[in-house]
DNA sequence: AGCTATTTTAAACACGTGTTTGAATCCGGG
DNA sequence: CCCGGATTCAAACACGTGTTTAAAATAGCT
């Protein structure tokens, strides 16, 4: 395995677990096993070996998401905020095998991204992923077109939020149900809980 | 006004706006005006003055939500979910008059809290205050007691996430909007619109 | 094999961090 | 007034950070 593999493979795991500014260079390095000097010479910098880890994920969703999108805004029916956002599922739990738990440490990233660091990473990911968020909203504005942009825009960041900050402690979270309730819970059953949530979130009656 | 109040009136800006990792004790000094040594001098360490910027806030809120939520809960009347939460409203915004901007700095501090330092500040909530959860779920469970124990946990963390995540960037959001849609946003509008949206995800139909 | 370009390595650099120290200063009560 | 505890202050400490350097090792090609 090439030592850019091998630093990317501990990065992401680090970088969800602890965030960007809470992971060093060195703890990535000892971890990946290679030398520290590796990542300046092979990235660059660390901002830019942020961007690689997220690169190599949004590379694999994002022509999945957008399709999968598509499809939705180019069928003649209608379709329910629960179809949209089902629409997610496969390719992120695609994921998975892509990557081991790449599904949770993803989204676990992208929790971290938003947060961290002043929201670089989210004009980041807005500017060089811009088909996922147009079409995201195409298909949502088609399910339910009484919501105006503004209502939209709101209802959109709250799901954004709900999915990501969940995510992001996704393992706290799980470790806890599984404790409390004795039942085996995995990072797509909480995706499979957290679709009504958000479908019904932004169906909600509107007040104005 | 006292050092003390300085620094922390310094550190719960600049922790809400780039989170407690990323605040330098030599930022909050500086901008409080005060030497650097005052910190250790009067809070012992960093830890204990991110737990004193959180509790002169929780101390503020918690017993006006308690209040708010155990009236709820003695009523003979069931409460609908929006009342719940709307239970929030008057408890949130008056940390406003307490403080300028102090309903969105909590909030956005709250948030914070979440996603910086391996959710040592979670910890310390849920032990120092444990009356406002549970009073806050046995209020949900009145006013939707179809919903079980498990069922009620995911729901309510994914409110949790979605207020503080659209909290912690309530300021970049809020200048996106205003831009956008050129209309004035407060922090009050945007809590009066995430109202009705975590109500619709807790009351979402069952799936089972 | 021999040469070149690529990659790896250990060491150092410059800077920022939280914390500690000990002297200087302030301030209230006898 | 003057003493003594509380507070402030500049300086230093010990350590961790991202990055750079120049030499050593490796790999690939003729």
């Amino acid at each position: 395995m090439s030592t850019k593999t091998k630093i990317l493979d501990a990065a992401e795991v680090l970088f969800a677990d602890k965030g960007f500014n809470g992971t060093s260079l060195r703890e990535i390095t000892s971890q990946a096993e290679v030398n520290l000097a590796a990542v300046n010479y092979h990235f660059g910098s660390k901002k830019e070996l942020i961007k690689a880890v997220m690169s190599r994920y949004m590379n694999e969703l994002s022509p999945r998401l957008e399709s999968a999108l598509n499809a939705l805004c180019l069928e003649e029916v209608k379709p329910t905020l629960i179809e949209v956002f089902s629409a997610f599922l496969e390719p992120l739990l695609h994921l998975n095998s892509f990557k081991d738990n790449g599904t949770s440490t993803f989204l676990q990233l992208l929790g971290r991204g938003y947060t961290d660091s002043q929201g670089f990473l989210r004009w980041f990911l807005t500017t060089q992923y811009p088909g996922v968020f147009t079409k995201f909203t195409q298909a949502v504005q088609k399910a339910y077109p009484e919501l105006n942009k503004e209502e939209m825009f709101w209802r959109l960041h709250f799901t954004m939020g709900t999915i990501v900050f969940t995510m992001s402690s996704s393992d706290a979270l799980i470790d806890i149900a599984q404790n409390d309730f004795d039942r085996q819970v995995d990072i797509a059953g909480v995706i499979k809980q957290v679709i009504p949530y958000v479908a019904a979130g932004v169906a909600a009656p509107i007040v104005r």
